[in-house]
Formats: structure tokens, sequence, C-alpha cells
DNA sequence: CTCCTGATTGACACTGTGTAAATTGACAAT
DNA sequence: ATTGTCAATTTACACAGTGTCAATCAGGAG
């Protein structure tokens, strides 16, 4: 709680972060080493690994400011507008957020916290995919063949992560091709 | 090799199959009980655990006749009534193999095997998508904004096993739901 | 000086995969 | 009936990785 451990524990979340982004494993004795201290005082400053990861997650967040990647959108005036700004947004920023996100994707399967760390991001993904559904409902130009809540799935489920590293990674999507095509593939789906 | 060995074999397989389709653990230990053999017994029959589940899968596969699948979308004349059959045959499959799958998947994170086996997969299930989208090309019918390539990716992340997992058991979608959203939703973005 | 706090070290428990050596058991040949 | 063979099996072990515990050290604040 001093800050001395606060600057402890920002170093850890550094240290990680960087082994993160440049792919390499991060088992606690990496990130140990990484930070310059022991692992075992790793747990001094985290519970478990999993709980390390996700507050690396956060701090990923806060380092990119992500809550102004919302503003943006939320500033359009029409919906169409508000669906590209979305897209351009979560688009352009989960390239960021993935390399921190993988291991705690894997980690979903088996540990509880990281299941329920991941899910609330989702749920927030999708919170703005709502956002975006309802003002084309206000503007009168969501499809008639999708309620808004089918609308709002639809969209959700083109814009995860793992349809990103499909198309990206798999299929060598370029991140300026992936931002274009699913703002294509969106207002089709979903604009009259 | 001998007939006895096929036996065993193949009631491992079984057992490995039934305790992933009751979703129960699949640990070396918890195959070999079920199977009724030693842990190390395993290690007789498959070189190590991912050799084992992808195994399990190829017998899946045979046990479904997981090729008859692909026949049915192959009769169809023209390529809308393909691009249907094909997201009604694969679509209904999904949740067969899904259970299977699950710890490839997972496993793909880090051991080499599984993820050459389930990328194995997936370019058979693109090998589908880009047939239909070529009847649809060969009937004139792909819509002008995208390539065939571009198209096929589209599809193929489309039905993409995440997406599904992420409607029916993150959204709610029935099975049935599912097939005639994905129907609408493919025909929309590739059918001019 | 003493107390407090964070960090360190070394040892250990636990889970799960994979390996090695010794043993069993069935069956064929004589 | 005896022996040899070979697959199948079991007991025991090695290894990696997470998380826990106890004893100790170093430095600053009172």
């Amino acid at each position: 709680m001093s800050r001395e451990s606060q600057n402890t524990r920002t170093r850890i979340l550094t240290a990680a972060l960087k082994l993160l982004e440049t792919g390499e494993k991060t088992r606690m004795t990496d990130i140990a080493r990484a930070a310059g201290i022991s692992r075992q005082a790793l747990y001094l400053h985290f519970e478990t690994h999993a709980d390390l990861l996700i507050a690396v997650t956060r701090h990923v967040d806060e380092l990119n400011n992500s809550d102004d990647l919302l503003a943006a959108s939320r500033a359009a005036t029409t919906g169409v507008a508000r669906l590209d700004a979305y897209i351009e947004a979560w688009g352009g920023y989960i390239p960021v957020v993935y390399k921190v996100a993988k291991p705690i994707m894997a980690m979903a399967e088996t540990d509880e916290a990281a299941r329920a760390a991941w899910n609330e991001r989702m749920a927030a993904m999708r919170h703005g995919c709502a956002a975006a559904v309802d003002a084309l409902v206000r503007d009168g130009r969501l499809r008639s063949e999708f309620d808004a809540e089918t609308a709002t799935d639809i969209l959700w489920a083109q814009l995860s992560v793992p349809t990103w590293v499909a198309l990206t990674e798999g299929r060598g999507w370029s991140q300026a091709d992936y931002i274009a095509r699913q703002k294509l593939i969106a207002k089709r789906l979903l604009v009259a």
C-alpha cells in the first residue's frame, strides 16, 4: 500500500506488459526476473497469476485512455456515423489489447477470475454495439429483418476478438483492410 | 496393431468421447479410468494427450460420416442453394464436433500438433466456403464489393466455431435461430 | 534501539504430463 | 508340458509450473 510498494507494483506491470508485447513467456518466474524481484515476491502484490494478468489489462486500458475511445463514437450525430466511429475505435483498439488479452482468454477455460474478467470486457464491448444499434433505431435506419437485440448480437460477434484474429492473423488482412471491410459489412447487415 | 490392440484403442476413444460429451474432465487419468486401464497404458496407444484428443475428433468424424455432409451441399444446383445447404450442414455439425474440438482449441495455444490439427480442420471448412462462393460467382450473383477470396474469408469467419460459441452459448441463440440467421446474414453479405 | 514493512531465500505440497524398467499374460512352436 | 516371444501392463520416477510457508534480512520511522 505504501508509495514504495506502488512503485514495485507498477514495475511488475510494466515488465509483464513488455514480455507480453514481445511475445515472450509470461510464467511467474519470467515476470519476476523481468521485474528484477523474486518469484515469490510477486505474490505479495498479486494473489495469483490470473490476477496479475488481469491487472496488466487494466494497466493497458489506463495507458491508452480506453474510455476516450468511446467518447469519439458518442460524439457522432447520425446512427451510421456512430457505427463507423465505433468500428474505427474498437477495431483499432483490438491489436493494442490483444497481446495482453490472449493469455487471459486462454486462462478463461480453467480460471474463474480470468473468465469473469474477460466476460466483463466482452459485455462492455457489446454495450458499445448496442449504443450504435440504438442510434440506428432512433434514425429509423435499422434493417427490419432483425430486432435491435439480435442486431446487436450480430455486430458484437462480428467485432469479436476471435474474428479479428481469424481475419488478420489467420487470413492476412491488414489492419486497414479489417477496419474498412468491417464498416462495409456492418452497414450492409444493419443499415436499411 | 493386433486385433486386440485395435479394440483397446477403440475402447479408449469411446471412453474419451463419452467424457467429452458429458463435459467431464479429460486428463489422461480420467480417460484411463473411464476406459478401464491404467493411465500409463494410454501412452501405448497414443503418443501424447493432444494426439489422443485429435484421434477422438477423427473418430467423431467417422461416426458421423462427416464427408457426407459436404455431399448434400455439393448436390445443390444454384449458388444460393449451395450456400444455404452448406450453412445448414456445417452449422449443424458444429455442436457435434464442438465438445471434442474445445480442448483441442485450448491446447492449440501451446501444443504444435493440436494447432496443426485445428488449422487443418479450419482450412477444410474454408474450402467449403470457397466452393459456395465460387458457385455464386458462376451464377453471377456474388456482390461486387468483395472479390471471391475476400468474400470467402468473410463467410469463413462468420461460420467459425468461436462465432458459433459466442452466439449460442454466449447470447443464448438456439441452434435453429443460429442456422436461420446465419443464412440471412450470408445472403445479405454475399448475394447480389 | 526497536518496530514495521517489503523483499528474499529455501523448502515444500500439489497437479498434471510424459518416461523407464520390470512384470504379467496369452499364445504359438516344439 | 516347456519354453520363447511380444504386446500390454504396472510401479516408480522425472519434470514443469503454481501457490504456500517459515525464517531471515535491510532500511526507514518512531
